[in-house]
Order: structure tokens, then sequence, then C-alpha cells
DNA sequence: CAGGATCCTCTTTGATACTG
DNA sequence: CAGTATCAAAGAGGATCCTG
């Protein structure tokens, strides 16, 4: 079993933009830097610390293609030393409704069906 | 650069939850098949075809993920030869939301900053 | 501070083949 | 039909060292 037909059910389903934004915000961490990033702009180190076990290298890449995505912008402020922020785009705010539908879905079934789970605030 | 210091920016973010959702939601092709499953229940074949490039291997790990989860739940049906249905749980239905989160900003921001985009329907 | 470059390991994935 | 078993290749992730 492995060949692919043409697909017996109705395929009004082929939708890449929606392949694309699940690729695009699914990456490991993409979902943590954009709720960081919610809360207004903040320096690499800042992000790095609130979300606590990303690397730098992955931090760097992940804000990396959400620049290309859109998603995030990048201002540099040329000071001494240069100080630089992310901030999320206007294409990337809108993804507060995205997260917040996790978020909702996370609460009302957090341990329903996995291990009776942590306090943890929400 | 890797310590990690108590965070300068306020931490009312660490979230057991959400994380867990995104961990659960966000591996490969199990968005495509909670999609899948918002249709009705769907047969092992059914979804495959759906999808279109998924490998069995993988599909029947998703499912199985999934129904640890309590996202989804997996019917018998005992005839024969036996049919097997997959339908969302009352916890996966409730998923629709943040599907729809997703699809309003993958429809609303198409091609802005990607790739002139196919015109692909929504 | 804000990363870029490397190296190396652990997973994930995708073919293929086989079963009840 | 509805998977499971196996395996090799690809990719993601982490740690470390190094700049401007």
């Amino acid at each position: 079993m492995a060949a692919k037909k043409p697909s017996t059910i109705d395929l009004a389903h082929f939708c890449p933009k929606y392949e694309n934004a699940v690729q695009t915000l699914g990456k490991r961490w993409t979902p943590l830097i954009i709720r960081a990033l919610l809360g207004g702009s903040r320096r690499f180190t800042e992000i790095s610390d609130y979300i606590g076990a990303i690397s730098d290298r992955l931090l760097s890449e992940r804000l990396k293609e959400l620049e290309r995505a859109g998603v995030v912008e990048k201002r540099v402020f040329p000071e001494t030393p240069v100080r630089i922020e992310y901030v999320l785009s206007a294409k990337g705010l809108e993804l507060q409704g995205v997260v917040e539908a996790i978020q909702r879905w996370a609460d009302r079934w957090a341990a329903a069906g996995e291990a009776a789970a942590t306090p943890g605030r929400s």
C-alpha cells in the first residue's frame, strides 16, 4: 500500500495557503517566538530568555524564517553597541487570533487525555 | 551566549498547556489530518488519499498519536472485511476553531511575503 | 549584544516488503 | 482494506567556538 490514486473523496480540499501557513507556523519554537513577540518588540536575548531552552542557532534561524515570511520585522538601532529588536509585522500581529485559539483549546482540554499535568499557569 | 538569566521581561508566560498543544498539533501532517477529519469520519485510505503525499507509516503513526492525545477516535466495524473509521472526538472537534483561525490568517495573507504563490483554492 | 560557522548526534521521513 | 516491520537517507537540533 503506497500508490497514490487521484483520491476517492471529493477534494475541494487542497489548500496551499493553509499548508503553507502550517509549515511556517508549525516548526519547533515558532509558536513560542510569536507568543513572545505578542507582548511587544523584543531583543534577541530577551526572546531567548523568554523561551528558555532554545539555542542561539535555532532562534536565529527561526527569526530569519519569520522575517522572510513577513511575520517579523527586524529593527536595527545604530547605537553603540548596536541594538536590535524584533517586532511582529501587521501580518504577524494577526496571528494573535491563532495563538488565542490554540490557547483556548489547550486550556479547555488541559490534561484531558494526557498525564495529570502540572497546575502551571496558562 | 547561552546563560539563562531570570529574564528581563516579565514571565507570566510559561505555559505548559500551550506548549503541549503546539507539540501535539505541530507535527508534520497532523494539521492536514485534522482538517481531513473535520469533514466527518474517514477510513485510513481516504485520509491518505486526501492528503496525498503522506506515507502509510506516517499516517498510521500520526493517527496513533492523535488517539493517545484524545483527539481522534478509532471505530472498528466487525464486517468482512473489517472496516475502520477515524473520527474526531469532542476534543478534536473543538480544534475547528484553531483550524479556522489558521485558515483565515492564511487566506488574508496569502502570497504576501512569499513567492507570488499559486492561485490555488482555499 | 547578536549572531555566523562547524561539527556531530538523534529523529523523522520515505521506500519497500509483508501480514491478517 | 488497514496496517506493521525494516532500513537507509535526510533533516532538525544542540553544543561549542568565533566575530564585529
